[in-house]
This record gives structure tokens, sequence and C-alpha cells, in this order.
DNA sequence: TATTGTTATACTCTATAACTATA
DNA sequence: TATAGTTATAGAGTATAACAATA
């Protein structure tokens, strides 16, 4: 193995990935610092408290996990801390008792607006000044492309095995 | 205050934005997969091997951690982790003893070489392949002017300034 | 005094595995 | 047996502040 990526990229290419991430990594931090400043809370927080705002209805433990977190016991950790801050509030799904469903309260949902004005200036300042419209709209386009090729191809080589369902560990 | 940020966002570009975030998040975290299972590394640890492997000449800590960590702290825990692993070497700088020069060994040379084609296979699988050659090179450009315009404009509000012992907070 | 880097420390976050309870 | 979620726990990473040494 290891020889699977023997062949090199374009030049082009590996340039246009190192800016991107670069790019986006502080994009990430300056955002990261942004909404613990005014909030109090993380991204990861962010983006939880804002599928909630999206919704119209409750989501379930799993449904707010996905794509956001990937482990259960992360989601419950930081489930733990939005409830311990009173942003949100978790009960017992009554048509499958297994489940939770999440719920924005006043205070998470007054707290998700408060904050999401300085997010936004953050992106526009950073992100969006040095665009032109084709720009974003090109770079829409093809993030979401991006984005759904990667939501509808898994890993491949980064899982460390196959396991097959009920097998140990 | 708050209101800073009031003015919203054209409705293409919050769609872009969260497209762009989503899209390097999962990316980010196969890239860290691949990483750890190949060579046991972080991302990280990766830019940071790779500007040495970059770099003709050794560099001082100041100059490894520009763009990659935020804290000088951040790099000494990094460089700690790297020379005890034997990827680098730390010595003084004889031009300046305030200094320390981080070189790469030869084991360090091999490790990133070692796990650079799985990298960029990644980055082709997850990234590249949606991608025509005009994206990619539009990507690029855009990505390269966003990365450029973040470093010329260093954070506003979130910035730690360099505030006297005994500022607020 | 300013700068380079390290250390001590506290904190946040993530992930694996074992667990409970429902289906 | 499988699924939803929690808990216990361990480890990785980050940042702030105090520090030492050099400029």
């Amino acid at each position: 193995m290891t020889t699977s990526g023997a062949r090199p990229l374009d030049p082009g290419q590996l340039e246009t990935y190192f800016a991107l991430m670069e790019a986006v990594s502080l994009l990430q931090h300056h955002v990261e610092q942004q909404l613990r400043a005014e909030g109090g809370i993380s991204y990861v927080q962010f983006q939880l408290l804002a599928r909630l705002a999206d919704s119209d209805r409750p989501l379930t433990m799993t449904q707010l996990a996905d794509g956001v977190v990937y482990s259960r016991s992360g989601l419950t950790y930081q489930a733990g801390l939005l409830e311990k801050a009173g942003l949100i509030t978790r009960s017992t799904f009554p048509d499958d008792e297994r489940a939770t469903v999440v719920t924005l309260t006043e205070k998470g949902a007054a707290l998700f607006e408060r904050v999401l004005p300085g997010h936004i200036e953050v992106s526009r300042r950073l992100l969006f000044e040095p665009l032109s419209a084709t720009d974003v709209r090109h770079l829409g386009e093809v993030m979401t492309r991006v984005r759904d090729h990667m939501r509808a191809r898994p890993p491949r080589s980064a899982a460390p095995r196959k396991r097959r369902p009920g097998t140990a560990r």
C-alpha cells in the first residue's frame, strides 16, 4: 500500500489546496474569537444553535449531530454545556423513548440572534471583502459541489478498518 | 453595540460561507485521519514538517510558527512532540542566541515523504474530483486572494492586542 | 526594554469503550 | 440484536501568564 497516491497533483492543485486550507483556518480562527467574545460559545456550539434556530421543530440528538460532530459522546458533551448554559433543553421523545429531542430555549434563540450579526460581519470583512459578486457565486457553486461530493463519498482509506456490524470493538 | 454588523449579507453569501466552512471541515477531518493513520501526526505537525521540508535552511521557531499556530507556547508544545519523535532537532542560533533554529532530521524528512502521497490522494479524491480545471484555477485564485487579504488585515476586535499587565480581564 | 523561547497550568474538546434503556 | 444516548476516562491541543536569557 501507500502507493495508491503516487500520482502527483497538477502544480496548481497543490497551491489551491494549501491556499484553501490556510484561508479557512484563518477564517475559522477569527470566527471562533468573535463567537467566544460576543457569545461565549464555540463554532460547534454556534452550529448546533443555528440548526435548531433553522428548524421549526425540535431535533433529535442524532439529527443534530449530523455533519457537525463526529462522535456521539462529543455531541452529548456539547449538548450538556448548552443545556447547563440554559440555551437548550433535552427531553425524551415520546414516539421513541430511546431518543432525546433538543429544543432551543428563548435564551438560546436570543443568544443566537445576538451573535449572528457579528458573525456575519466577520465573514464579510475577512472572506467577502476581496471578492466580486461573480467570485462569490462561483465559490458557492464550487464548494457546494465539493461538500455534496464529500457527503456522498465517505472516507475510504481514512477508515482504520471496515467494521462489520456487530463485530467486536 | 452589537449593531456593528446589522447589515445583512446577500443571500448567496451566507450560503457560500456555510458551504465553504462545512466542506473544509469535512476535508480537514479526513486529512487528519489520513495523517494520523499513516504517519501518526496531526495536520499542524504536518504543516510544520512541510515548512521545513520546503525550506533549504533551518527555520527559527518564530518563522515556523507563522500562520500555523497562534501562540508561542503552542509551537513549543508541538516542537517538543516532533523532537521527541525524532523528526526535528532544535538548537541555538549562533547569530542571535535568543533564537532557536529547527532542523528536519532524516527521519522527519522520510516521514514527510511517506505521508505526502496519501495526503495528496485525499485532497484529490475529496476536493478535486468533482472540479474542472477551470474550477480549480478559479478556486485557487480566489482563495489566494482571500488568504492574502486576511494576512494583511489582522483582526480588529479579536486581536489579543498588546495589553499591559493588569488590564481588564 | 523588547524579543525569543520555554514552562506551568488550566481549560476545552474529542474519541473509544462500556453502559443503560428502549425497539 | 440493533439503536439512541450517556458516562467514564484518557489524551491531544490551546492559551495565558510568569519566567529566563539575550539583544
